[in-house]
DNA sequence: TCCAGATTGCTATGGGCAACAACAATCTTA
DNA sequence: TAAGATTGTTGTTGCCCATAGCAATCTGGA
């Protein structure tokens, strides 16, 4: 089948992200954890006291899709709030939200090693910069 | 905010993918079509007669979710389709189906270009050998 | 000090994309 | 020709993201 697609680095961009994530989450479902999810306590473990916006705004999701996923988090008892004035609240990790967290970072780290190992080792140091370039 | 993320491969990766996709999503949606229609579009141009289950093979989209776009490709008189046998049929674009696929083309043609002057010229050969030793 | 405007967290809703299970009709091949 | 594979389809579910709108609260300039 001729495939137009071929070269294209969007396409390509497109169908590695893809294939990575969906690597990424049934590594992380072990944990019963998304990715999204894993992120988000990696951030808050980095910088107790963050409020929900600060999450947002450096993930770049949205205040609105903040509110399930930190329920969720919550609920599963990995996170807890405490107030910082009248509407700010505290971002901080449980114990249990800790050792997950430990666990979410060792699967990670294997899996980003897996994935630089997929790439031919005279790429390797341009894939970071390259991907960086186009977003940061 | 200390971000554990600024050196993860598999974050910029999940970053830069959607940068790209929702930029080329704003582009096409000014031809009224969404990334998935027209990449099927030109995997038809190419490839006149294939069947919706090679498509969605090529693409990794299964058939069961085949249906609804294919659908709105031929409500919009874009594609046709033509009994082979009893239960396979071959797809074709229309006029209209071949106009719209040549702007498709062409938008998609400045948006790689864009991509890929957004990447330093160092890093440039080895982003598309990268990507795909991710996935292919 | 007070008020306009910004910020924060939240509800509700919908779109896009993909996954799964199940099915009927049809083709293929042993 | 019968068993198994393929094709297109329906229906359903889930995740992620976007928008609009709201109430409560904070903040800074007059």
């Amino acid at each position: 089948m001729r495939d137009p697609l071929a070269t294209s680095p969007g396409y390509s961009l497109r169908r590695a992200s893809s294939a990575m994530a969906a690597l990424l989450t049934e590594r992380l479902a072990l944990l019963d954890l998304r990715t999204v999810e894993a992120t988000v306590m990696m951030l808050i473990a980095e910088n107790p006291q963050v409020t929900a916006s600060r999450i947002g705004a450096s993930l770049d999701i949205q205040r609105a899709n903040m509110v399930p996923l930190l329920k969720r988090l919550e609920d599963a008892g990995l996170i807890e709030r405490t107030p910082i004035d009248g509407k700010s609240q505290g971002l901080a990790l449980t114990a249990a939200g800790t050792e997950k967290t430990a666990a979410a970072r060792t699967t990670i780290r294997r899996f980003e090693a897996e994935l630089i190992e997929r790439v031919p080792p005279e790429h390797r140091a341009h894939l970071l910069p390259a991907l960086d370039a186009l977003w940061r």
